[in-house]
DNA sequence: ATTAAAAGAATGATTGATCATTCGTACGGT
DNA sequence: ACCGTACGAATGATCAATCATTCTTTTAAT
C-alpha cells in the first residue's frame, strides 16, 4: 500500500507543474478578462486540460487567484528585495539606483495585474490579508534601504518616509497598469527628484 | 402634437433625476462588488426601480458604469481645478497646501472607485479613453500651478515633472483604496518631501 | 372644466447564454 | 486488479437584456 519514496517525488513534482500550469493560464485569462470575468472554462482551455480535473490542485475559483496573486507579490518582493540588497550608504547612489531600478520593475503586465489585485482587496479581505502582508515585507525592504542613510533621525521621522516611499512605489506600479509609458527615462528623473526630496537627510 | 415647454422640461428634469438614482445605486453596488460582480437587478434593487426600466436610461450596463466613471472623475477634477485656482507662486506655500489638500483628498471611497475604474481601463479602451482624457484635464491644472514658479526650466523639464506629479497624485488615491490611511499627517509631511523635491526649482 | 385618446413611465416574468462546481466514467501506469 | 489522473457532460444558479403588459401623465377636443 505504501508508495515508494520516487513515487511520491514524481507525484509531487506534477502536482507543482500542474498548478503552475493552472497559474499561468489564470494569469493570461485574467489580464485580458479580469478577476470576475475570467471564467474557469477559458482558464481550463487556456490551460489545456480539463475544467473538472483544475478543481483536483485548488478547492475553486478564489483560491486560484489569491495563488496567482501572492506568486505574482513574491515574484515582486524578489525584485525589491535584489535593490535592497545592493544599497549602499551613498544617498546620490541609492536615489539614483533606486529610481531606476523601480522604473524598469515596470511592465504593463505586471502592472495591469497588481491593479486588479488591489482592486479586488478593497473589497475582499482574504487579498487585503496579502496586500497586508506583503506590504510589511515592502516597509522592511525599503527600512534597510534609508536607514543607514537617515541615522540621526527618529524613528517616527523614518516610519513617515518609509510609509511615503510604499506608496511611491505602488503607484507606479500602478500607473503602469493603466497605459504604456510614454519616456521611462523622463519619469525616472522625475521620480529621482522625488526620492531625492523624501531620502535626504535634511 | 409638440408638447409644451413645461412639459418637456418636467421629463428632461425627471430623466435627470432617474439617471443620478441609478448612477447613485450602481456605486453603491460597485463599491462592494466590483464592476462586473455588481449584477443589474441588483442595482435596480438598490435604485427601487425595476430592471427594465434602467434600460429607458442606458443603453446597457456598460454605459451605466463609462457614465458613472465619467461623473467621479468629474467631481475628482473640481477638487483638483481649485487647489490649483487658489495655488500662489511661493514654492513652500505651493508644496505645503497641495500635500494637505491631496491627502484630503481621499477618502476610501473613491479611492475604490478609481481603482476599479483603473483596473477595467487597463483592458477595456472605453474607459483607458475616459483615463486618458482625465490624465490630459489633470496635466493642465498641474501644469498652471508649478508653471509660475519653475520658469526657467525647458518645456521638457516641466513636462518631466508635470507627469510625475500626475504619477504620484494617483497612487494617493490607489493607496488610499487599499487600506485606511493610519496617519494622515504622516504621510502629508512624507509627501511634502518628495513633492518638494519635484517643484523646487533648482 | 371634463374627458377621451395618445404617449410615456414602469413593471417583472421570460429568454438564452454563461457561470462555478460536481459527478459518473474511462484511461493508463504499477 | 487497482488507483490516481483526467475528462467533459450535467446541474442549478445567475447573468444581461427583452418584451408584453399595466399604470400614470399629458394632450386635445368638447
Amino acid at each position: 500500500m505504501v508508495r515508494t519514496a520516487a513515487a511520491v517525488m514524481r507525484q509531487e513534482e506534477r502536482t507543482g507543474r500542474r498548478q503552475a500550469q493552472i497559474l499561468d493560464a489564470a494569469r493570461a485569462c485574467v489580464r485580458v478578462e479580469g478577476i470576475h470575468a475570467a471564467s474557469m472554462s477559458r482558464v481550463a482551455a487556456e490551460a489545456g486540460m480539463s475544467v473538472g480535473h483544475i478543481y483536483q490542485y485548488f478547492e475553486n475559483k478564489e483560491a486560484i487567484m489569491l495563488a496567482l496573486c501572492e506568486r505574482d507579490f513574491d515574484d515582486f518582493m524578489l525584485h525589491i528585495m535584489k535593490i535592497s540588497d545592493s544599497a549602499g550608504r551613498d544617498v546620490d547612489a541609492i536615489v539614483q539606483t533606486f529610481s531606476k531600478e523601480i522604473i524598469w520593475l515596470l511592465d504593463s503586465d505586471r502592472a495591469a495585474f497588481t491593479l486588479e489585485f488591489m482592486a479586488e482587496a478593497a473589497r475582499n479581505p482574504k487579498f487585503s490579508d496579502l496586500v497586508v502582508r506583503v506590504d510589511h515585507r515592502l516597509r522592511s525592504a525599503l527600512r534597510a534601504i534609508i536607514e543607514p542613510v537617515l541615522e540621526g533621525l527618529s524613528r517616527r521621522e523614518i516610519d513617515m518616509r518609509v510609509e511615503t516611499l510604499l506608496v511611491m512605489t505602488r503607484c507606479l506600479t500602478v500607473h503602469a497598469g493603466t497605459r504604456p509609458i510614454g519616456d521611462r527615462g523622463a519619469l525616472a528623473s522625475g521620480f529621482e527628484l522625488a526620492f531625492r526630496g523624501v531620502i535626504s537627510p535634511s
